[in-house]
DNA sequence: CGGATTTGAGACATTGATGTCTCACATGAG
DNA sequence: CTCATGTGAGACATCAATGTCTCAAATCCG
């Protein structure tokens, strides 16, 4: 059995997004894996955070790429963000909600620049009149984090499968809730 | 200094729902107590954790009740659920990321009957004709719990205004991120 | 005021998770 | 096949967090 380090990653960003003080134990059971294997290629538990976010943001970088933001509607870019984040939304639900690694910096900047991206994307959609001007772009990236975590969950628990994923979030993020009245 | 208990939980409910590793020590100092009082009314993590869901589930469904979910088109109420969630924000993000707590069982039955309310709220919204029926109720739940969430982070870290709460949440959830085309 | 209660600070032992090591076994390369 | 590498299982020591205790100081209440 070669070590996929990904894989490993993968099941941990899993496990701690909805247990955040699962034992090493845990993890590398949740992974298939013993806790000797695990702790020679993740040495403690800070490392194996690092190397989580490491990864999640590196994917979610590639991600950002992928999507071409700057490419055709605000709308279509957004929807194929969302599409393209789908195989990232575990490491992304783990890594919103722990904030305290952005106290070792230095990674920070990487997001950082993320984030701007995102932005960029709200703010164009907001500029050419596709988007409501009302919602701040800070609050949207927030927004869509949470709505993805939320999505991520709801599959892991398997109140929702798999294939809707796309369509949940940008259903609701992008027509809202309210039914749109048909002209008369 | 009289022991606060309610506070106590707040701020142990701000704090962990970034920081689910802190210790008791962290906990004890971000409410403004000794470690020592602490685990003089919480006799332990475990004790803490239930007395934190405990509470939070029990001003949730006080929310509940004063949201008067039945009352008045789904719309209006939805915003007076979110308006009435402000109180209980951090509770709400840190026990919807959470799911440790749920290999305990028993208190599952009252976060249960508190989703069916809310369920309740979306379907009489999609039957009346209010709100689009392509976007299931389990779904909406989640997602509304995972905007609460965002918004009291986006609060607690100083990116927005307390003030704009409910507008953010509901301003996204009800109308989305596209703009109205007006009717020609 | 004076007693009763509660808190904060610290010392100490305990516990549970972690870091480290060994060794038998499996897998893969040559 | 044979050797080399990597893995799983377990034993063991270490360490950090916890649980428990004491005592002085602060607060509350009659």
């Amino acid at each position: 059995m070669a070590f996929d380090r990904d894989h490993v990653l993968r099941c941990a960003a899993d496990l701690l997004s909805r247990k955040a003080t699962a034992t090493q134990d845990e993890i590398a059971k949740a992974a298939g894996i013993s806790r000797a294997t695990l702790h020679r290629h993740f040495a403690g538990r800070d490392a194996l955070i690092r190397a989580l976010e490491e990864l999640g943001m590196r994917q979610l970088q590639e991600v950002v790429d992928q999507a071409r933001l700057d490419d055709g509607s605000a709308t279509e870019a957004l929807v194929r963000l969302v599409e393209a984040s789908h195989p990232v939304a575990s490491f992304l639900a783990f890594l919103a909600t722990e904030n305290q690694l952005f106290e070792g910096e230095e990674l920070n900047e990487g997001w950082q620049l993320i984030d701007v991206r995102i932005a960029a994307l709200f703010k164009r959609g907001q500029e050419s009149g596709e988007f409501r001007i009302d919602l701040s772009p800070a609050w949207l990236i927030e927004a869509l984090y949470g709505l993805i975590s939320a999505a991520a969950w709801t599959i892991q628990l398997g109140k929702t499968a798999p294939r809707d994923y796309t369509a949940m979030i940008t259903g609701l993020m992008l027509g809202g809730l309210e039914r749109r009245t048909p002209q008369p």
